[in-house]
DNA sequence: AAAAAAT
């Protein structure tokens, strides 16, 4: 960093707005941070360098923000907020106070400047939220065109999070609109020009709307990437977010770029920094990302028929009443064959996977998010993002490997798999107040309140069960355990119904 | 070869 002794930086500073490629920005400069409205407690980040936050609550989350100050909301009121945005915070999805990630990522991204954010934080723990809320306290209520725009992997993410918006946002009036597949689209030429001020959607369907200008990205406030890891990565959609990047700063919007998702490997955390330059960010140490919240077992089976056997005799019939479970594979083809297996043997499950019709996958997703079906196999399609609180078994009946070695483990898959089990109790991640005391020469002081935050580590638990058939299997899940420093149980035999029940009594569940 | 989606 070249100390910025040139008085041009002023101006450099507030027009600073590259994430193309070139324009290198050496000015960090020292940009008047606007004023806060007092908003106490505590500190985020300190002028300069990045800094842990003091709490030792904190700790396990780091906060980068250069020169710009921000101080973590205790209230929703804090954030200045729309009341009618808060009725929806209050009534709609009953939430009380900001989690902990809220009150420290909604502050950067509400706050002028408005700097790009790349925020890491655990599954479960209300990203969506977060950037939901974000989304609709950015928009200009007044203002009939699309000002914030949100990519997701998957439809199903896409619609989900739509749905999150449309809860969130139902006093404000703001407008919004998925642009997904829907199987029975107009030709995009017969299509008006999108007036929803919110669209979220999948990448190819907003390309298209954006190269056939009916998406409208000049007024855009705020792009985010929901899974953002994935979203830039190189077997990811790493082309197609670029190019919607480009486009929209191409438009001249002064857009700010929030990534979110719950991994970011190394690879990754490279290629962002070098794509947003002039950000905050806020990232969980590692060890602290473990997957506490779910119990992981290792179970061995002899062969492949073995493994359905477990399906059948261990996870469907032990795990029935406690709640949902989902099957992962690794291919649709794998997919369909079980479906098939277990549906020969009288077992009702359902099974999604992207080579079914879009109308389909809604009819499953809904069946299985109103509880009418149990055991739901899917491919990766619903690794990320997919919430429902009544999972609470995890099957990998194949485990996840990288597409292109697949003696390696994919161990951010594996983190956001096993994410889908346990998220009960998570979904209101709030905070309380605790009096805090102090003892000192015999007597008793009160030191005041602070506030205590409740997180997933206090969530009902969940299971997770890794079908392992041979060596390869066996490296992969070591080296999965060395990722993450946490060994993983083996269920002593495949076959006894006492090991799976001391398993799922362990994990809580029975 | 999972996934999105378009050619």
């Amino acid at each position: 960093m070249a100390d910025a002794a040139t008085d041009s930086s002023t101006k450099a500073a507030t027009v600073s707005k590259s994430w193309g490629d070139i324009a290198e920005e050496a000015a960090e400069s020292s940009s008047s941070p606007t004023p806060e409205p007092e908003m106490s407690a505590l500190a985020i980040g300190e002028p300069k360098e990045p800094k842990t936050l003091e709490d030792p609550d904190d700790s396990s989350i780091e906060t980068a923000t250069g020169d710009t100050p921000y101080t973590s909301a205790k209230t929703f009121e804090d954030l200045n907020l729309s009341p009618e945005l808060l009725k929806g915070l209050y009534v709609e999805m009953k939430f009380e106070r900001p989690s902990k990630i809220q009150a420290i990522s909604l502050p950067m991204i509400l706050t002028p400047p408005y700097k790009d954010l790349v925020a890491q934080a655990h599954n479960g723990s209300g990203k969506t939220t977060c950037f939901v809320l974000g989304m609709l306290s950015r928009v200009d209520p007044a203002l009939k065109a699309p000002q914030a725009l949100c990519i997701c992997p998957t439809r199903e993410l896409a619609i989900q999070n739509m749905e999150v918006l449309l809860k969130m946002g139902k006093y404000t009036g703001i407008t919004s609109e998925a642009a997904v597949p829907t199987g029975t689209d107009l030709p995009i030429y017969k299509r008006m020009p999108i007036m929803s001020q919110v669209v979220i959607g999948t990448p190819g369907t907003i390309k298209k709307w954006i190269s056939a200008k009916k998406l409208g990205l000049r007024d855009l406030k705020i792009l985010v990437f929901d899974e953002a890891d994935h979203m830039l990565a190189e077997d990811g959609f790493k082309d197609d977010s670029l190019r919607i990047m480009k486009d929209i700063e191409r438009s001249g919007a002064r857009c700010q770029v929030v990534l979110f998702s719950a991994t970011f490997d190394d690879t990754v955390k490279n290629f962002v920094s070098r794509v947003v330059k002039d950000r905050n960010e806020m990232f969980v140490k590692k060890e602290d990302l473990s997957l506490d919240a779910v119990k992981q077992y290792k179970v061995r089976c002899p062969d492949e028929s073995a493994k359905i056997s477990v399906i059948k005799d261990k996870i469907l019939d032990l795990g029935q009443k406690l709640g949902q479970t989902i099957i992962f594979v690794r291919s649709r083809h794998s997919a369909s064959m079980l479906h098939k297996s277990l549906a020969q043997l009288g077992y009702e499950v359902t099974t999604i996977q992207g080579a079914l019709r879009q109308e389909d996958r809604d009819k499953i997703v809904k069946e299985f998010k109103d509880g009418l079906t149990q055991v739901l196999i899917s491919t990766d399609l619903l690794a990320r993002g997919f919430d429902q609180s009544q999972v609470n078994l995890v099957v990998n009946y194949d485990l996840p490997v990288k597409h292109d070695s697949p003696n390696e483990p994919d161990c951010e898959v594996y983190l956001h798999r096993v994410g889908r089990a346990g998220r009960f109790g998570r979904k209101v991640v709030n905070g309380r107040r605790i009096g805090v005391w102090i003892y000192y020469k015999g007597s008793c002081h009160a030191l005041g309140n602070i506030l205590e935050l409740l997180f997933e580590k206090h969530s009902a638990g969940g299971a997770a069960f890794n079908l392992i058939y041979d060596d390869r299997d066996d490296a992969i899940m070591q080296k999965i355990e060395r990722h993450f420093g946490k060994s993983v149980a083996e269920v002593p035999s495949w076959e006894s119904d006492h090991d799976f029940e001391a398993a799922l009594k362990e994990a809580g569940l029975l």
